[in-house]
DNA sequence: TTCACACCTTGAAGCTACTATAGGGTCAAG
DNA sequence: CTTGACCCTATAGTAGCTTCAAGGTGTGAA
C-alpha cells in the first residue's frame, strides 16, 4: 500500500507519516520505481502501535522506549512496566497542578462579580497584585 | 533601571523580557546612548501582571486580550470576566480529558502485574490491539 | 492525444513560549 | 589596561506536528 492508505489505517495525515520516518520512529520505506513509499502490514501495526501511544499522550521519547524494548521480545518486560508507571505518574502530576491553577482562577474570578469598569475590576486588581512566584520546573511534559 | 533589574522583578530571565517586547505584549523600552535598554515602574507592573497571567498558564493570546482591555479604563469589564470564564473551561476541559486519559492507563497496566518476556506483556498488547480513534481537536491550549 | 484530477515527492516555514548559543559592545573598579 | 558584570543582536533549538510551495506520477475520459 502506498502513503495514502497507510495513514488512514492510522488515523493520521501522510504528512505524520514522513514525520515518524524522518524522525526514526518508523523504518525508511521501500521505494517505487516512481519514488512512491511502499508499505506492508507490519508498518500498520507499528503505525497503529504509535498512534495508540500519542492518543495516550505519551512523548516520541516514551514510544521510542517502548518501541526499543520490543526489539527484544524474550526479553523481561520490567522496563515496560516502568515505562507506563512513569507516564502514568507524569498524567497525575499534571492533574495535580492544574487542580491547584483552577482553585487559584476560581479565586480570583470571585473578586469580580458584577460588570463594572474595567478600572474597578477585581479580577485585574487581583492579576496586578498576585505575588509571582518563580515558576518551577513542570512536573510532566503534558503542558 | 535596565532590563537584568527588571527581570528579576518578573521573576524572569532577560531574553524573556525582550521575547515579551519582540512580541508586543511589552511596549518598545526607551535606550540610552549605549543603546541599553531603560524602564520604569510602569514596565515593571506590566510586567508583573504579564508574569501573574502565565503563571495562571494563559497564553499570550489571552493576556493581550486583558491587556487591551485594560486600555480602555472606563469600559466595561464583562470582557475581562468573559476571558477569564473562558480560561477557567480550557483549565477543566483539560483535567477532564486527563481523568479519561488516566482511567485509560490504569486499565492498561493492569494488564501486566508480573515481569514477563516482552512479546507476552500485555501492556503492549494492549497497546498493538487498542482502537485509535481519531484525535479530537484539543479543547484547550494546555497540552 | 490531451486534459483533468487524484495522488505522490521534497523542502521550508509556521505554531507556542521560550531557552540557549555565538559573537560582540559598555562601563566601572582595581 | 585588564577583568568582570552587564548589555546588545541574531540565530537555532525545543515537541509534534500542520501548512505551503512547487513540482512529478498515474489513470480515466473527451
Amino acid at each position: 500500500m502506498r502513503i495514502g492508505e497507510l495513514a488512514q489505517m492510522g488515523q493520521c495525515t501522510e504528512q505524520t507519516v514522513r514525520y515518524y520516518e524522518k524522525k526514526g520512529l518508523l523504518p525508511a520505506a521501500a521505494r517505487t520505481e516512481a519514488n512512491y513509499r511502499i508499505y506492508d502490514s507490519a508498518h500498520v501495526e507499528r503505525l497503529r502501535f504509535i498512534r495508540n501511544c500519542r492518543a495516550l499522550d505519551m512523548t516520541h521519547e516514551e514510544i521510542r522506549g517502548l518501541l526499543d524494548l520490543m526489539e527484544q521480545p524474550a526479553s523481561d518486560c520490567g522496563g515496560v512496566n516502568g515505562l507506563l508507571d512513569e507516564h502514568i505518574a507524569h498524567v497525575d502530576a499534571r492533574i495535580t497542578e492544574l487542580a491547584a491553577l483552577k482553585r487559584q482562577l476560581a479565586g480570583l474570578r470571585e473578586r469580580c462579580q458584577s460588570n463594572q469598569a474595567v478600572n474597578e475590576c477585581g479580577i485585574l486588581e487581583g492579576l496586578a497584585s498576585m505575588e509571582t512566584e518563580p515558576r518551577r520546573a513542570p512536573q510532566s511534559h503534558l503542558g
